[in-house]
DNA sequence: CAAACAGTTTAGAATATTTCTAATCTGTTG
DNA sequence: CAACAGATTAGAAATATTCTAAACTGTTTG
């Protein structure tokens, strides 16, 4: 009907985790299928684990931090840092940057081609540049 | 020698929290004196915890989060998000962005006309925009 | 296909940071 | 200088995350 997440139900997600050398475990794979299955999402783990519990599947918050962490070492996804206390788990890893909602505490991205950093200035040292991140804060 | 900080030891600290609208307090003007009286500076409540015992002043860490959160509130410093679970206070309150280095946890800052952040896109609904966030993340 | 092993998951404890609370204290005002 | 609002405090509580050690499970091997 929607989509064909039912049709070939874990094909993709096993792939995807044994691509990156990731055992495809239960948890595993029921956690990447909520995260990479419906576009782009960005997620705390709170909210990870409500919708694997909401959705049948049981899973300790230890074991979304694990995955969330492995899952952004291994390059599907990135952790964004908007607010202290809280991480965000970003599944877009194209490069794009965020607009974030300090109301509501929503993220939205941003389209890497959207917005120009220019003129940056040389890093300390011999520090390279890992990253740059543009926050805009709305409210 | 080095500054005048000992010529007017508290003056220009009690006009400072007088101006926002802060009695001047010992834990208040102590704190600001080691905030403001030598440049920018980036900081966490425990570091600057840390300071204040070492120099001999009794600050409990509930004092410092209400003094670095009621000194950013009155516009004095800002806070600055970069890693989750800490927060930095800066005592530059002009436009500027940040260098972070990933590895030592260090901030330093990238003055406002060295970067450019050029066609941002409207932000959405009726939200307008606070502020942007340039992090560079080094390592 | 079963045993064995490494890698995973788990609950709960531990840690870290920040906020809250209620009692005590202190600038300021009259 | 008395009175009061506002500030400070220690300790408890809340929140988010990481750690630990035991149980479990995918995968590989014989």
């Amino acid at each position: 009907m929607t989509t064909n997440t039912n049709e070939r139900p874990y094909t993709d997600v096993v792939d995807r985790l044994r691509a990156v050398g990731l055992r495809p475990t239960r948890q595993r794979m029921a956690l990447a299928k909520l995260l990479f299955d419906s576009g782009d999402r960005h997620l705390t783990a709170e909210q990870l684990h409500d919708e694997a519990m909401a959705g049948g599947v049981r899973v300790s918050l230890a074991t979304i931090y694990n995955a969330l962490h492995q899952f952004t070492d291994a390059g599907l996804m990135c952790e964004v840092v908007v607010d202290s206390g809280r991480s965000y788990f970003d599944t877009n890893t194209s490069d794009h940057h965020h607009f974030y909602n300090e109301t509501t505490g929503q993220l939205r991205d941003i389209p890497g081609d959207q917005i120009s950093v220019t003129s940056l200035p040389e890093p300390p040292d011999g520090m390279s540049i890992d990253r740059v991140d543009v926050i805009v804060r709305v409210r």
